[in-house]
DNA sequence: CCAACTCGGATAAGTTTTGTCCGAGAACGA
DNA sequence: TCGTTCTCGGACAAAACTTATCCGAGTTGG
């Protein structure tokens, strides 16, 4: 039960990009969170496959936002770099063994997959309850309002 | 982002065990779920370290729950096979870089941190509402009153 | 037209999870 | 009381996934 890595990366680095005025190369985003810029890479990848940052190349490339900061979940992001796969899958055990239940009898899921169910949408619903743009207010409200010009002036 | 297999076949094995009379050897269990038992003993080992089941040796011994199935919630079965650290982990990027915020000034977690903490917590919270009790409550719901009673019938 | 810079996917190393085995210990029957 | 049989418990490999890296294709700007 470990999430990714690259999740944490993803999501700092989407909340740099609400403050950027172009694209920003990931390799300046790999150095302004001092993380390998080859893998970072990947997760920008990822980002950009579902939808939630477009990729510019050429000389003044880079990658940017594609939609408003309000717009993006943070379940977004999570789905995009871990995957969109809920934690817990179920094997059907119950169609197993000696006592194996018919599976005529298994159109619902079992007691023990509906409580993962619940507690994944639950887990689900917090993260979609809180957007990048409100990642976004938290910095600003824990560093103070400065923070984002400091960054939009280190980006160039 | 995924979950131990082995937590399904412990949440099984936990709601047989409570309709079960005496102890329950790994072997039987496994059997019953058709699932390999040199495995299954791993995560049995894992309830019995964390207090779950307690374990008899010798020639009729076996595992058998500890306490009343109404006190034993799902997430303690998840936190005892699957570990009760967090998914997430955070590795406070902010404090890393060539804008890095001082220590001093990293008293509480990142908005980041915070949005992961809010829904692992929910997670939790999900987990924690359901007992073993529920979840046997819900087979008999399903499959029928005498569903336990073949169970007890085919462990002897 | 050239050159430099960007992303994108294909390619290895490390780590965790999964799966298996055999030895130590305890209870029952003789 | 002793031996046998059954049980758990921890130590030992294999496999899958995550992590990390590299170089080529494509595009922009001068």
């Amino acid at each position: 039960m470990k999430m990714s890595g690259g999740v944490e990366w993803a999501l700092h680095c989407c909340v740099v990009l609400t403050a950027a005025a172009g694209p920003v190369p990931a390799a300046r985003l790999a150095e302004l969170h001092d993380v390998s810029g080859s893998y970072l890479a990947k997760q920008l990848q990822s980002l950009a496959r579902a939808g939630l940052i477009h990729s510019v190349q050429g000389h003044a490339g880079g990658y940017a936002l594609t939609r408003d900061p309000a717009n993006i979940t943070v379940l977004d992001v999570v789905a995009a770099v871990d995957g969109a796969a809920p934690a817990f899958t179920c094997t059907e055990i119950r169609q197993r063994g000696p006592l194996a239940t018919p599976a005529e009898a298994c159109a619902i899921p079992c007691p023990v997959h509906r409580a993962m169910i619940a507690a994944d949408e639950a887990w689900r619903a917090a993260l979609r309850d809180v957007t990048i743009a409100d990642l976004a207010a938290g910095v600003t409200s824990d560093y103070g309002p400065g923070t984002f010009d400091g960054i939009r002036r280190w980006l160039g």
